[in-house]
RNA sequence: GCGCCGGUAGCUCAGCCGGAUAGAGCAGUGGAUUUCUAAUCCGCCGGUCGCAGGUUCGAGUCCUGCCCGGCGUGCCA
């Protein structure tokens, strides 16, 4: 069911239905034709040939001859075994421009919520960002952070209740390694300042110790028996290292937007655990297999999924699936999203069919939504060594785009410029990362992140501040304006990308690419921006023209780009700047 | 070994579950500006879509085999 009805479309399947004589709902593809020049929409008449035993070209023809003008449609030329039609211009863009200003910044979101049959509102629950604590949200976070965020948004728009869930890696032994290098170290340090960098040196320090002293990995256990047993000393360290930390996280978020609705670590877990392993285990699914507890998978073609070491201590599968029982209980969700990096691809896998297997209820609900690594020089980064923090590329990043906004904005307030510059730069960061498809690996190049021209976000904001500016300096009121003077092809073309969003976003949502906006936005930023360069040729090809009524609807569909530019931007995460 | 993901222009990538002549950006090159903000636009250059078969009216897209790269492959997450 789409959830965005175009009479426009609508009106060609029916009238090629009707030719062919189809039934009301067979299917009728829609495309694009390969030049703008062909027509508007192309329909390819190969899926009919069998069923009515005719060449395609002469089907094609059939449905030429039968075609009436109407429902906007003016015209359909037969193209050999295609059908292009071409659109009503003036009504289809009253049309598009008048849907766009009555939906304004929902214009691209649907108008209802999205329902289940029980009445509820449809939720997701989407498990993105989770870092560990204790340690600082370097670059490669921002592929869990900035996808689930705009999956988030995606979703909402598509009439979701979409639960942001940061599931926060806060239990272990390597917090027993960090409580246990506390307690040797001088513990005057001011965690208040920059307590996370101070924890992480630490932590790095100790593992390196360990190296040559292998009783510091029994202290290190015997510290974290401790905080799992409830004592005292241990819990008001490690809770104190969660603050300190979270704190930290959340600054990052701030900067970039990024909002959760739980927050929750796994230590939330140590006792919901062991009522699942009954539930499997009452179930005769689970076996002893060299002292581990374990789910066989052979039928599914798996290894095991462990639930418990040998020692007895549980793993992360356990925490996994007694975390989605609980998400399940708490908001009965219809789909759960992890963004979670794909080398942990075996890992849902199996876990998810051990939900299966367990029969719970929210079985097939879950999807991994695997996205690649970065590299730097390519080799995977991890965490451990020396990656790069997340706050000093958006620093870098927001301080050169302060320098190119000085340089050709120079009117432009320092303060302002301050605040753009970070709008701005984190749109480049964010951009370069969402704009690629999520399962590809990607190289960390500061060359690529800091380049603000081209396919970058700077680029899609600048086209938006453009807009703006042309509105701003039109002094007009926007309504009423006569659109039939819209008759360039490149007024066009714009027109069409206009009406394709809707489709775009629910797409995204449906496959979770968030890539699907992004590149919708390069495209309506060219699109527009071969419109807007019309007017340097030519002065009556201006938005701002002399002609005052040409002028105006130009303004109108020059606003309805902006409105709709800045809609796909806000369900990136990207701010649109009204000048830069 | 097995499994998953990737292989498209010199480089970075799109390609909307099989549709017309495979598209962008960067780099190179030639143009456009007393700017409705040139962070732009237009032209040119550049592709045996890893290789070989197969299915189909039609394959970058689906199937099989192989090659290359990455990741994963029972007590880390």
């Amino acid at each position: 069911m789409s959830s965005f009805h175009d009479p426009f479309r609508a009106a060609i399947r029916s009238a090629v239905r009707g030719a062919l004589d189809l039934p009301a709902d067979a299917e009728v593809q829609l495309g694009a034709p390969p030049n703008p020049a062909m027509g508007d929409v192309a329909v390819p008449m190969f899926p009919y040939a069998r069923t009515l035993r005719n060449a395609p070209p002469r089907i094609a023809q059939a449905v030429v001859a039968a075609f009436e003008p109407g429902g906007g449609v003016s015209e359909a030329t037969a193209a050999g075994p295609y059908v292009n039609f071409r659109l009503d211009r003036s009504a289809f863009l009253a049309w598009v421009l008048e849907t766009i200003d009555a939906r304004g910044d929902a214009y691209g979101h649907v108008d209802a919520p999205l329902l289940r049959d029980d009445g509820e509102q449809r939720t997701v629950v989407i498990d993105f960002s989770s870092p560990n604590i204790s340690k600082h949200l370097a670059y490669h976070h921002i592929r869990s952070t900035m996808i689930g965020n705009a999956l988030c948004r995606i979703h909402r728009a598509l009439g979701w209740r979409a639960i942001g869930f940061n599931f926060l890696g806060d239990w272990g032994t390597t917090h027993g390694m960090l409580l246990a290098a506390w307690t040797r170290a001088d513990a005057d340090l001011d965690l208040d300042e920059d307590g996370v960098t101070k924890l992480n040196e630490m932590y790095v320090a100790f593992r390196e110790a360990m190296k040559t002293d292998p009783s510091l990995e029994g202290e290190a256990r015997a510290w974290f028996a401790r905080l799992e047993q409830g004592d005292a000393e241990a819990r008001a360290l490690w809770e104190r290292f969660r603050a300190v930390s979270l704190a930290e996280f959340e600054k990052v978020y701030a900067r970039l937007g990024v909002t959760f609705e739980a927050v929750c670590g796994e230590s939330f877990y140590e006792d919901r655990m062991e009522p699942v392993i009954e539930h499997l285990s009452a179930q005769g699914l689970t076996a002893i297999d060299d002292g581990a507890l374990v789910v066989d998978l052979s039928e599914q073609g798996m290894p095991p999924c462990l639930l418990k070491k040998q020692d007895g201590a549980t793993l992360y599968a356990t925490r996994d699936i007694a975390s989605a029982v609980h998400r399940h209980e708490e908001w009965q969700f219809d789909r759960a999203l992890y963004v979670v990096g794909k080398g942990q691809t075996l890992h849902f896998k199996q876990w998810f069919a051990v939900v299966e297997k367990g029969g719970y209820a929210f079985a097939g609900r879950m999807e991994h939504t695997a996205f690649g690594q970065i590299r730097m020089g390519g080799v995977k980064v991890s965490s451990r060594d020396g990656a790069v923090r997340l706050h000093d590329v958006l620093d870098r990043a927001s301080e050169e785009i302060g320098a190119v906004i000085a340089e050709k904005n120079p009117t432009m307030s320092a303060e302002r410029r301050h605040e753009v510059a970070q709008q701005v730069g984190y749109g480049a960061i964010v951009f370069a990362d969402l704009s690629r498809e999520r399962e590809r690996d990607v190289e960390f190049d500061w060359d690529r992140l800091l380049s603000f021209e081209g396919d970058t976000g700077p680029y899609c904001q600048y086209q938006h501040a453009r807009i703006a500016s042309i509105v701003r300096k039109a002094g007009r009121e926007l309504g009423g304006a006569d659109l039939s003077l819209l008759t360039t092809d490149d007024e066009w073309q714009v027109a069409l990308l206009l009406a394709a969003f809707p489709e775009r976003v629910e797409k995204a949502g449906k496959r979770a690419e968030p890539h699907w906006v992004a590149g919708y936005v390069l495209e309506l930023c060219r699109a527009f921006s071969s419109w807007y360069a019309q007017g340097s040729q030519d002065p009556a090809l201006k938005v701002n023209c002399a002609d005052d009524d040409t002028a105006r609807a130009r303004l109108a569909l020059a606003h309805a780009v902006q409105q709709t530019l800045r809609n796909a931007l806000d369900l990136l995460g990207l701010a649109a700047p009204e000048e830069m």
